[in-house]
DNA sequence: CACCAGGCAAGTA
DNA sequence: TACTTGCATGGT
C-alpha cells in the first residue's frame, strides 16, 4: 500500500523536486520546434511514437516546402501520410493533422495567433472537439505552442507521482492536471520546464525499476 | 526475436 | 463507466 505526501507540505514539495530536476538536468529548452505550427504538428504526430521518429518526419514536411498551413490545407490526405510516414500511424495521423489544419484555416483564416487569443479553458475545449485530438494533445499545444499556462500530463508524469508518493496514478487525466496547478504558481514558464524535466527524468531513469541509485530524486524517496 | 515510443478513438459489455 | 483493440514506423 502505498502512502502520499501530506497536501499541506505539498506545494513546497513539488517546488524542491522542481529545482532539484532543473539544477541536475539543466534546462530542456521545450517544446523543439521552430514555429507554432511545427509544435502543433509535432504534437500530433508524436502520439505514441518516439520524437526520433516525429524529426524525421518534420524535417521530411519542410523538404517539401509543406511547413504551412495554406499548403497543409491544399494537400491531398494521401500524399500528406506518405511525407509523414516515419512517424508511425502515418493514415490516422495524415487524417489528424488535415482535421486540425482545417479548422485553422476554416476557422482562425490560418493565423494560430488569433488561437492565443481565446481563453485558455475556451481554445482548449475547442481543441477536444477535433477528432484527433485529446488531452494531452489538446495540453501540449496549448502549453508549447500558444504560451499559455497549462499542466501536460502524460505517461511519465504519473510514474513520477507514483514512485515519489505523491498522488495517486489512478485518478483521471483533470484531475491530475489540478492537482499541479493547484500546488504551483500559474507559471506558464514552470509548466513547461516542469514537464519537460519529467520526461527526461522517465526517458533517462527509473525506466524498468522504480527506483534506480543513478537518479537525483533518490534522496527525495522514501 | 520481442518490446516500446512525448495517444486517441471506436467498439464492446 | 471500464476495458480492449487498431493504428505502424524505427530503434534497442
Amino acid at each position: 500500500m502505498l502512502h502520499y505526501s501530506p497536501m499541506e507540505n505539498m506545494q513546497q514539495r513539488l517546488l524542491d523536486i522542481f529545482n532539484m530536476l532543473l539544477e541536475s538536468f539543466g534546462k530542456r529548452n521545450w517544446w523543439p520546434g521552430e514555429t507554432e505550427l511545427e509544435i502543433i504538428i509535432g504534437a500530433v504526430l508524436t502520439q505514441n511514437t518516439s520524437w526520433k521518429n516525429v524529426e524525421k518526419a518534420i524535417d521530411n514536411l519542410k523538404r517539401h516546402n509543406a511547413m504551412d498551413i495554406d499548403s497543409l490545407f491544399k494537400m491531398d490526405r494521401e500524399t500528406l501520410a506518405l511525407i509523414i510516414k516515419s512517424s508511425g500511424f502515418y493514415n490516422i495521423k495524415s487524417i489528424r493533422l488535415k482535421n486540425i489544419i482545417n479548422v485553422i484555416y476554416n476557422e482562425y483564416s490560418s493565423n494560430i495567433i488569433k488561437l492565443k487569443n481565446i481563453y485558455i479553458w475556451d481554445v482548449r475545449e475547442r481543441l477536444l472537439k477535433i477528432n484527433g485530438i485529446g488531452k494531452e494533445t489538446a495540453d501540449s499545444i496549448i502549453l508549447y505552442a500558444l504560451d499559455k499556462p497549462i499542466f501536460v500530463v502524460d505517461v511519465y508524469t504519473k510514474r513520477f507521482l507514483r514512485n515519489h508518493r505523491l498522488y495517486s496514478e489512478e485518478n483521471d487525466y483533470d484531475t491530475i492536471q489540478r492537482f499541479f496547478m493547484k500546488n504551483l504558481p500559474n507559471d506558464t514558464y514552470l509548466f513547461n520546464e516542469f514537464h519537460a524535466l519529467i520526461v527526461y527524468l522517465g526517458q533517462n531513469f527509473c525506466k524498468k525499476v522504480p527506483f534506480c541509485n543513478k537518479c537525483p530524486l533518490n534522496k527525495d524517496l522514501i
